[in-house]
DNA sequence: GAACGACGTTCGTAAATACGAACAACGAGG
DNA sequence: CCTCGTTGTTCGTATTTACGAACGTCGTTC
């Protein structure tokens, strides 16, 4: 047979090497993004694998912008733009601004810290943090963070209600519990959530932190994020308790986003 | 309220016209920012000025990295990726970080909302608010808000602190107050808030709320920023108590910035 | 103080993009 | 049902960008 005994080495996956430009000014940004440093030029040439020309022009592009600041030393840090831009965004997103009152609200009447968060990919997105009042030291906004949608309250109330094909979880991956868990097992898991309308994860990201999340829906029935809250499970109120006020929270903003009252 | 709400496409300052794809992908981003809306692309080919065919690849190019969604419709709206960026920018900025716990303290302390900003062009951009707590409703956050920075108590704490000749601003610009200052009144009232240490804003920007703002300074003794606290002048503590307050918060954050005595 | 090394910048040509026009896919209206 | 108007997409060529190498500049070392 002459057919082709290996597949060669070729497919780099979703990358058509198509505007090149744009692209490389936009991996450039998350590389600065991500490295919470200022980048030189030659160390972004060899981090994107571009040329020092070629990048030359396409950051000085960025920085004519805002979106790249140089510094004295020449090195390239994020511009005050990106956070423009980001906040627009925020701005934009109209199921997180109506679920900002509720975990206002919400982080007032329970003392703890309510979350509001998006399902992007098979990961969980924060857009909205609320701290407890007066619970003292305020850590760095983890807004922008990201975590495994399997692993967080946030993200099972998310995936229980929406389409099973429309995201494949990495099941391998396991949090702090170390016990991978079965497909069936999960499907199970999700189907409760759905029932209960609440879902719950007993430190599966940090131990001795309990979350309880409730998803959000908008006018044409979809599931657009969740509402979820995060307390010390000892010494916290019930569990059932805690998941009333979570799931009210997110009915009240369903309804406010048009959400038919079948699913909120 | 966030980012700029105007409408219309961005002005291009007299670009010398070079790497095209990458200034009209950053444009695009900000002109669908503005918009406060998805636009389809005729509109962005209309606002950019540009042909639908090259605008057609680069905004998929966009997309394809999460910059932008594209909705059912064929809509371009912005995508969670530049909100991470921009959340990345937020956490990179130190004097930012700084002063976080320095708000959380000064709203608690004083019951006022309290403001984190720092000078861009001939503006200032504010970067963190911290509600005065229990106030009962909360405003959408103002972070990626715009103000002309002579109408305002943060600006003008700045603007004191910095060589004269970096920044020139537009003194007709008036605010609520409505009478334009002579130059030589502002280098005035400048050299009193440099001496003083702090800058009040009578209710320039916003009448019946007035605004008191000090400097903050980093290891190398130039100013990166202010710290500033809103309330209603009405029935509020004295001025003189305030400013103290903001004061030593503004020069605690400098103190951790490691800037020289002389100056904090 | 001279030489070296590292980095940013400039420049000419190969290669990729941008543009306009033609094509395709809808919706609206007649 | 057909036509028209609008919008998104594709395609071939002119124009722009990207690349590698040479140059200028700065900091360091010997």
């Amino acid at each position: 047979m002459a057919a082709r005994t290996s597949r060669g080495p070729i497919s780099l996956p979703a990358q058509p090497a198509t505007h090149n430009s744009v692209t490389r000014a936009l991996v450039a940004l998350e590389t600065i993004a991500a490295s919470n440093r200022a980048l030189s030029l030659s160390e972004l040439g060899e981090l994107l694998d571009a040329p020092k020309s070629s990048l030359h022009s396409i950051l000085h592009a960025l920085a004519a912008r805002g979106y790249l600041e140089i510094d004295a030393a020449r090195n390239y840090r994020l511009g005050v733009r990106t956070m423009e831009i980001g906040s627009s965004y925020l701005s934009q997103i109209t199921p997180l601004n109506v679920a900002h009152p509720e975990l206002v609200k919400l982080s007032h009447e329970l003392h703890m810290t309510a979350h509001f968060a998006v399902l992007d990919g098979a990961e969980v997105l924060y857009l909205a943090k609320e701290d407890a009042p007066a619970i003292g030291i305020r850590l760095a906004s983890s807004v922008g963070t990201r975590l495994p949608a399997h692993l967080t309250a946030v993200g099972k109330a998310i995936l229980a209600n929406i389409a099973a094909t429309a995201v494949t979880v990495n099941l391998q991956q396991v949090g702090s519990s170390g016990k991978p868990l079965s497909a069936q097992a999960f499907n199970r898991e999700l189907g409760r959530i759905r029932m209960q309308r609440y879902a719950v994860d007993e430190g599966e990201t940090i131990s001795a932190v309990r979350c309880v999340a409730a998803p959000m829906f908008e006018s044409n029935g979809r599931c657009c994020g969740a509402i979820g809250v995060s307390y010390l499970r000892e010494g916290g109120p019930a569990r059932k308790l805690v998941a009333d006020a979570v799931v009210r929270a997110a009915a009240r903003a369903s309804q406010q986003l048009g959400a038919p009252a079948s699913v909120a």
